[in-house]
RNA sequence: GCCCCCAUAGCUCAGGGGAUAGAGCGUCUGCCUCCGGAGCAGAAGGUCGUAGGUUCGAAUCCUACUGGGGGCGCCA
């Protein structure tokens, strides 16, 4: 009796009972909204349907509860129902057929969870996208982190998923970054609106060096352009080389600079005049976004010809679309919020429709935080923590994991000193400490002679068991809510709540028997609810791209 | 001024209309003679920012306000 079962079951009983109330009135699956009652008096699960269709059925909700109370009742594997509160089914399972999810899972092994509703969805998932022109910071370690997590629970719920980083080569801030490493290698200060740093000398020195002396007799444009090319390339591939160590490998990196230079600008600026949307006033070429809901119409091509920064991106969303995406999704920062209304202008401009055909996820910022004050990021000051500081601090895992664990919406605070002094207050130990447990037990119970040979779910009648196999059941619930409302934090609370149910069974049961005492079919079968937990926890944590060990 | 996001335990954060609001960390008290104590059991700790509204029912939805963050260029 799994989830869905039950669901199809009770909408079964009560496309009988509420019609025959009221003719008018029908039921569909939508309407069935099963749930895990908080507290465990309350059942395996619960329905608020009666609340739902009293009125309207002209009843009372306890009434209309109670006869499908009864009805649900002499379903195969519901144990018995009743009604509480104000209306509420609640219903509670047999031992055995609640029990027999352990073997499922086990049999399913890694597919348990996995779907596939999102199957038919070809999704382009742009996320980072920091510029070349220094080392990733925290709020693009957040991205990458989330970003990852993110197509993986896509990916779980059968879509295909390209992860995507849009490399802004091109424009005034690549400038800059190209004059301050030019100012280092000449030993002059950095420019105003510049990059200081020791990267940038780090940079600037590396493309000396494969230039062995020969930099001295070029003009300065030439100059410029020297460390502009290499310089950029040398940042990304430490980029690169940053994401790499980070667990995150992007499929596509698409160069801006293409755009601008193959002529795809003007061809999605054509195809923009075509529909009618462009217009041309005091010299410079204007998108009228403000037909599609923006606040103001947006110039794509200034006065003095040269493209502004949003050209790019009617050319990417357009290139993005004729590469066959359906859906394409883009990361960004609280800072960059000011886009939106502009995009989604576009995106309705070509035909297309905002919010499907293009998703913008506005995550919040990262706040370092010094004592419990709020510190600046500034260069000057050494405040600067990039992806690279955070996992030589903590190491991948536990990065990854306290980055992936709340909702992109909330702003997140990080305490330098914490995360210098400790790292086991992360609860990412806590989950893998699950893990590992799982596999000690499971190498004790081989050693011991305790195997799978045998499964009588019935067994599994403990309160810590029908707790934790209730909530092994909702794994793929879990899994299909985070694809669909792009929350992937929710896989991680879940895993928790997983780890702390198996700490508690673990603490109440036994697989392996204490001394001489004789194997029996408790320890056989509760190897496999020991079994499915594994297969949980350690699906649970693929999907947030962090690691389960077998030991630690 | 306009727009977006946030406000829940001492701290960091979960809670996509339901019953007695949760977790981790921190504090206090217990539990190592046997499967991993990175664990478990228990305690303390909350007017869910404020005020209205919708609803049988609101931390959750709506409005206003307060406080915090961010954004409003022919910059990128």
């Amino acid at each position: 009796m799994n989830p869905a079962d039950l669901s199809n079951a009770v909408l079964s009983a009560a496309s009988r009972i509420i019609p025959a109330r009221n003719s008018e009135v029908t039921v569909s699956a939508s309407d069935i909204v099963l749930e895990r009652p908080r507290q465990r008096e309350h059942g395996d699960w619960s329905t608020n349907v009666a609340m739902r269709f009293a009125k309207r059925v002209g009843t009372n909700p306890r009434e209309l509860a109670q006869e499908l109370a009864d009805e649900l009742g002499r379903i195969e594997g519901v144990a018995k129902t009743e009604v509480a509160g104000p209306g509420f089914i609640n219903i509670v399972l047999d031992a055995a057929a609640a029990g027999e999810l352990a073997r499922t899972i086990v049999d399913a092994g890694e597919a348990y969870g996995a779907s596939d509703a999102l199957a038919d969805k070809k999704i382009n998932l742009e996320f980072v996208s920091a510029n070349p022109t220094g080392p990733i910071h925290m709020g693009g370690t957040r991205w990458a982190a989330a970003g990852d997590a993110l197509a993986r629970v896509l990916e779980s719920q059968g879509a295909s998923v390209t992860r995507e980083y849009y490399f802004n080569d091109h424009g005034a801030q690549i400038d800059r970054f190209a004059k301050s490493l030019m100012a280092a290698h000449l030993g002059e200060a950095a420019p105003e609106d510049g990059y200081g740093g020791q990267y940038i000398h780090d940079i600037a020195k590396r493309v000396a060096d494969a230039h062995d002396g020969d930099l001295a007799a070029l003009s300065p444009e030439h100059l410029q352009e020297v460390f502009r090319a290499e310089g950029v390339a040398l940042m990304f591939g430490e980029i690169k080389q940053d994401l790499a160590d980070f667990g995150v490998e992007f499929d596509v990196y698409f160069h801006e600079h293409d755009v601008q230079a193959n002529g795809d600008v003007e061809r999605a600026i054509e195809r923009l005049r075509e529909l009618g949307h462009i217009f041309e006033n005091d010299g410079a070429t204007w998108l009228r976004t403000t037909d599609f809901g923006d606040d103001k119409d947006r110039v794509i091509v200034r006065s003095n010809g040269a493209p502004a920064y949003f050209s790019g991106d009617l050319a990417y969303y357009l290139n993005k679309r004729e590469r066959g995406f359906d859906q394409c999704i883009i990361m960004l920062g609280a800072d960059h919020h000011g886009y939106v209304g502009r995009m989604m202008a576009m995106c309705a401009a070509f035909g297309d429709t905002p919010g499907d055909n293009l998703q913008l996820l506005i995550g919040q910022m990262v706040n370092l935080l010094q004592d419990g004050k709020p510190v600046r990021m500034s260069k000057r000051a050494g405040t600067i923590v990039t992806m690279d500081d955070l996992v030589d601090a903590v190491g991948v895992d536990a990065a990854r994991y306290s980055l992936e664990r709340s909702s992109a919406d909330t702003p997140l605070d990080i305490d330098l000193e914490l995360l210098k002094k400790r790292t086991n207050d992360n609860p990412v130990y806590y989950v893998q400490y699950a893990h590992a447990r799982t596999q000690a037990v499971a190498r004790n119970a081989a050693q011991a002679g305790v195997d799978r040979s045998e499964f009588d779910a019935s067994l599994l009648d403990h309160e810590t068991e029908s707790a934790l196999l209730g909530a092994l059941a909702e794994y793929p619930r879990i899994l299909n809510t985070a694809a669909v409302l792009r929350e992937p934090h929710r896989v991680a609370r879940y895993v928790e709540e997983i780890a702390g149910l198996y700490h508690r069974w673990y603490d109440a049961r036994r697989i392996v028997p204490k001394g001489d005492d004789e194997i029996t079919a408790d320890h056989r079968t509760r190897l496999w609810l020991n079994d499915a937990v594994a297969v949980v926890v350690k699906s649970a944590l693929g999907r947030l791209g962090v690691s389960a060990p077998d030991r630690m």
